[in-house]
DNA sequence: CTTCTAACA
DNA sequence: TGTTAGTA
């Protein structure tokens, strides 16, 4: 990971802000840990604390059951992701950027589930 | 005042 | 998912 990326991992954002950003209500964002799709770090005090990483997957979750997708199909991708980016960085010795490999995993899923939507508005991509 | 967990007229 | 109770 480089150093652009450290900001976007550091975890200090509260509740409050996350709701504002994404547009969910606690209840929405705190199910999504539940499902473990989502890990957010704790504070001394048991909250919750999300970095901008957190922020942009919490909206892309958000964006992939809006299109259709269930819990399990969500956890398939970020699974498939994880898998790719290893086989990826291995196999040639150019290494992918995360958005590259984001970007080519996510339209493979959205395409062979018939998911892909003709409005560009409906994505996150 | 904000957030957390657990639970459901 | 919403909402509410009782905390921290």
């Amino acid at each position: 990971m480089e150093k652009t990326d450290l900001h976007r991992s550091l975890s200090v954002l509260p509740m409050g802000t996350v709701m504002k950003l994404t547009d969910l209500s606690a209840r929405q964002i705190r199910y999504y840990e539940q499902q473990q799709l989502i890990f957010p770090k704790r504070n001394k005090g048991n909250q919750r604390l999300f970095s901008l990483n957190d922020v942009d997957k919490i909206i892309e979750i958000k964006n992939f059951l809006s299109n259709g997708m269930n819990i399990a199909d969500i956890k398939h991708v970020y699974k498939k992701y994880q898998l790719q980016k290893k086989e990826k960085q291995h196999r040639y010795s150019k290494r992918l950027t995360d958005n590259e490999t984001r970007r080519l995993l996510i339209d493979d899923i959205l395409t062979a589930g018939g998911f892909k939507s003709k409005n560009p508005k409906d994505q996150s991509f």
